[in-house]
DNA sequence: TGTACATCAGTGAACGCGCGTTCACTGATGTAC
DNA sequence: TGTACATCAGTGAACGCGCGTTCACTGATGTAC
């Protein structure tokens, strides 16, 4: 049955809304086109009305997850944003949490344009954090920026990597956390 | 045919060596048995003969890679560590670097035994280096080892990450190890 | 405004390939005498 | 020390399942008159 253009639009959002976030739950090979086309109540022939490839839909999710939310606006300084980022509830929120955590490793060698995506994002987020971030020169907020970030990003990716050993994990997250002095 | 102890035990060597710089360099779920049974010189078949399933192999061949090598006792000290980790040298050579960037996410949701054999291992890098972190405490220099090590593995992850965007990449590496103050 | 028809998003069966895993067989090793 | 036999690591064909992708078909939408 044809759908009304309106449906379409939401059908194609709730396609990249379930994968963006079962990516990241399940990691880019563990989850099919199957199960996110059922999970954004479809069935999977209409995939390819939608999407080129799962290649594509890789692409294309990753940018959705990326796509700021009125939740992230709040986290406005890169201290407030440091403070949400290095929790227990993000650590375990993989689902909904930040993408590069989630899928770093493997989109390293994912396809080219999730890649691009990552990076555009990356840099816009490294600049946006080099306007709060403390230093005299604007070249000392950047710096200051950049090893925040790969202090944040490091931490939780350990965190999780050591989630067996409680303890371990929230010291990662918490020492981090008191190092980088937030 | 069969084959002495010893040749068994270079051949269960070789195929260790092989999946463990193959998954690092390509994801645990772009390589298959057959691969590394091939990179190892052997046929696919003799693959049951010394592992028990794949994931029994990503297990061990993660252990493997982490296990101390003669080059990685050089860098006895944390700074020495951080200098080597943070370079482009390391960045573009996945397969023979650090598994925690190169396999990181991937292992989150990996089998249960590489994720033990990760935190143990990581466990032990994290006390290694608090012996040679500066600080005045032993709460001090550990506090300090846990954010360097977060900060050197999010900082490659990043730059590998963006790694098309080849002055981004190269300046999150140097701006984070100027950063560390290495 | 109402009617007839073309369009096209979605359905679900089917295809085909790749990969993890199994298994009957081979023949060199190592042991028993 | 030499011979006969049991062992068992490795071989390569085959199996079976899952998953990405295709396609003929359906029927509601939206357009032409």
């Amino acid at each position: 049955m044809k759908i009304s253009k309106e449906q379409v639009a939401k059908n194609r959002e709730a396609i990249l809304e379930a994968a963006s976030r079962l990516f990241r739950e399940r990691g880019l090979e563990h989850v099919t086109v199957a199960e996110v086309m059922q999970a954004a109540g479809l069935t999977h022939g209409a995939f390819y009305g939608h999407f080129k490839s799962k290649d594509d839909l890789v692409a294309q999710a990753i940018g959705h997850a990326l796509t700021p939310t009125p939740r992230l606006a709040r986290l406005d300084t890169m201290a407030r944003y440091v403070d949400a980022y290095l929790t227990n509830a993000h650590r375990d929120d993989c689902a909904g949490g930040c993408p590069f955590a989630a899928l770093g490793s493997e989109t390293v060698r994912g396809p080219e344009a999730a890649r691009e995506v990552m990076t555009q994002r990356l840099r816009q987020r490294i600049d946006s954090f080099a306007k709060t971030a403390p230093g005299r020169t604007a070249a000392e907020r950047r710096r200051n920026a950049i090893g925040t970030w790969a202090a944040m990003l490091g931490a939780v990716l350990s965190a999780r990597i050591v989630a067996g050993d409680a303890e371990f994990s929230e010291e990662i997250l918490k020492e981090t956390k008191a190092w980088l002095g937030v």
